[in-house]
DNA sequence: CATCTGACACTAT
DNA sequence: TATAGTGCCAGAT
């Protein structure tokens, strides 16, 4: 199993509604501090719930568009923020009692934002 | 092989 | 809340 192999995999856990982060989804995978390791897999992974994925504090990371795009997709998954953070207490996903079936996400197919992203406000 | 860069985290200021 | 420095890994130059 390789180190990108491993952060897809627990990408993938995380289920509708919750949400995680870069740093502790690499701390899940096995691999701390390799938080910068997780963006490289998001940006050459398709079909993946990026917009779950967010700064330490819940903070989303991304800039314009996409981090609009990011938002809206999360509220229409029933999170909710405060201010310009998700609401980590509500919908930080815990990855140590995840050893169930975390199989109810994604029915539809998701497109990371790489087609508009470092635009002139970034 | 050296250096830079990246959807970051953490600590210090 | 914002800015600056350091650490971490892999890919691109």
């Amino acid at each position: 199993m390789t180190m990108d192999s491993r952060i897809l995999a627990t990408i993938r856990k995380i289920p509708r509604g919750k949400v995680s982060t870069y740093g502790a989804i690499a701390r899940a995978a096995g691999y701390p501090g390799v938080a910068r390791q997780v963006v490289a897999v998001l940006r050459r992974s398709f079909d993946v719930p990026w917009q779950r994925i967010l700064g330490a504090g819940g903070e989303i990371k991304l800039r314009g568009d996409s981090a609009l795009e990011q938002r809206l997709r999360l509220e229409s998954e029933g999170v909710t923020f405060r201010g310009r953070r998700v609401d980590m207490k509500r919908h930080e996903f815990n990855f140590v009692g995840s050893k169930r079936k975390a199989k109810q996400d994604q029915k539809r197919t998701t497109r990371p934002p790489a087609s508009k992203r470092r635009t002139a406000n970034g």
